[in-house]
RNA sequence: GGAGGGGUUCCCGAGCGGUCAAAGGGAGCAGACUGUAAAUCUGCCGGCUCUGCCUUCGAAGGUUCGAAUCCUUCCCCCUCCA
């Protein structure tokens, strides 16, 4: 194996959970050709979020070392739902919904991708092609038993949860894919690892040599717990205002941080762990905090945009102080004026007023910065006054 | 096609005629504290014109003074047999 091979290869493995076959790969590399990198995205969601960047930066290295990098649009597998790491059958998209998603996702990949050596492609172009026929032949290729084998297909078969048909053609229309783009290798999530799987075994039924497959670990969700995703509401989006990416990465546990700092940092393995080992010997794991924010929110953003979303939370949750830029809006405030938990409900502070009452009993409500005590207070006409419900909802509130 | 089990508040999950807006856990929110929107502790956690009223336990009817709990029909899910 020449240097230059084992150069790639290290670059291949850093920071991948798994990497299948690596001699094929190495097979592959030493033909000296541009290697066809794919790695899918369902447009499911109009916006992306760190998690999916943990896979964005591994292709961007790839794309570094020459390789052809394919960023699969899956607008036809959208229409599937991806059933991975799921406990429930996924709702169908509508056309018009995959289409604006799809058009965001290219928007901002290319933050990280290097839009000139990126190849965009959408997987309609030819599994809406195969049509019914061609579907059937297709799903001829696997067995359920195969199937089965899958993780999650095999805990909820166990539990007794539903698995819709429509599931199963899932892999193959992912692995037919790699077949239509006569992929060398397939990228993914480790979650991703079965489907990767299914689309070297029909490869290999088409004729064609079979992918290598790199699986990446899965970045856990703000909660720490489950991994990074919209609908959990856990995820920071990389198209986020630095003032809430910075807040966000903020709230993260000491724990998670270290995570974060291993799969979003660009910093080298050997200075995250020196900066690991100082915070063990007592160093404010703060300042090991706001370092990788500041990171996370230039790279997105701006290092301009970063101080100043630091210097702004500073002021806020150390200092107290009021946001520059909070919602105003005028209300009216009727004859006797107008009650703090209708005031609190209308200017969108509180979900309800049973809400706002709860949090006048808990001390968590405020007035021009003055705790509200009494739920009988009411703020009359011609008053502006700014009303705060705990420590991230503030509106300006003009009564008229 | 047959037999059985099940659908509960954001999620998981108890309840199985009144004491149920419904245990417990998770998530979320607030307060205290702090090193921060970490950790920890405490409280809250359907809505409203809030010491009371209204809506909710797959859907629609029914029985009853009273139903998440009983009955009927329907929809959906699971298991076993064919």
């Amino acid at each position: 194996m020449t240097p230059d091979i084992e150069r790639q290869l290290a670059v291949f493995r850093r920071g991948a959970d798994e990497l299948l076959v690596e001699r094929e790969l190495a097979a592959k590399l030493a033909r000296g050709v541009p290697l066809r990198i794919k790695e899918g995205f369902d447009p499911t969601r109009p916006d992306l979020h760190l998690g999916h960047t943990v896979q964005f930066n591994k292709l961007r290295q790839l794309q570094d070392l020459g390789h052809h990098v394919i960023f699969l649009i899956g607008d036809f597998t959208a229409l599937i739902g991806d059933p991975t790491g799921r406990n429930v059958t996924r709702p169908p998209l509508s056309p018009e919904e995959i289409a604006a998603n799809a058009q965001t996702y290219t928007d901002q990949v290319f933050l990280i991708l290097d839009r000139a050596r990126t190849e965009v492609a959408f997987n309609s172009k030819w599994l809406a092609a195969l049509g019914a026929d061609g579907m059937i032949r297709l799903a001829a290729q696997h067995t359920v038993a195969r199937m089965l084998e899958r993780d999650d297909f095999a805990k909820r078969y166990a539990a007794g949860e539903p698995i819709a048909i429509h599931e199963f053609l899932y892999p193959l229309a992912q692995g037919y894919d790699s077949v239509a783009l006569r992929a060398d290798v397939e990228l993914g999530g480790t979650d991703q690892k079965f489907n990767l799987l299914v689309g070297r075994e029909l490869q290999r039924h088409y004729g064609q040599e079979p992918q290598c497959i790199i699986t990446l670990p899965l970045l856990e969700g703000l909660d720490g717990v489950n991994k990074m995703s919209k609908s959990l509401d856990n995820y920071v989006g990389i198209a986020e205002p630095a003032p809430e990416m910075f807040g966000k990465l903020m709230s993260i546990s000491d724990v998670l941080m270290w995570r974060y700092y291993e799969l979003l940092s660009f910093r080298s393995a050997a200075e995250i762990a020196k900066l690991r080992e100082e915070c063990a010997a007592g160093r404010n794991p703060r300042e090991a905090k706001v370092a990788l924010a500041q990171e996370i929110v230039a790279r997105f953003h701006s290092p301009r945009a970063a101080a100043d979303a630091l210097a702004r939370f500073e002021a806020r949750f150390r200092d107290g102080a009021l946001p520059d830029d909070m919602p105003e809006l005028a209300l009216p405030a009727g004859r006797d004026g107008l009650l703090v938990a209708q005031l609190a409900k209308q200017a969108g502070v509180v979900e309800s007023t049973s809400d706002a009452l709860r949090l006048i009993k808990q001390g968590g409500l405020r007035i021009d910065g003055a705790v509200v005590t009494d739920k009988g207070l009411a703020i009359g006409a011609g008053r502006t006054v700014v009303i705060q419900a705990g420590k991230r909802r503030f509106a300006r509130v003009t009564l008229h």
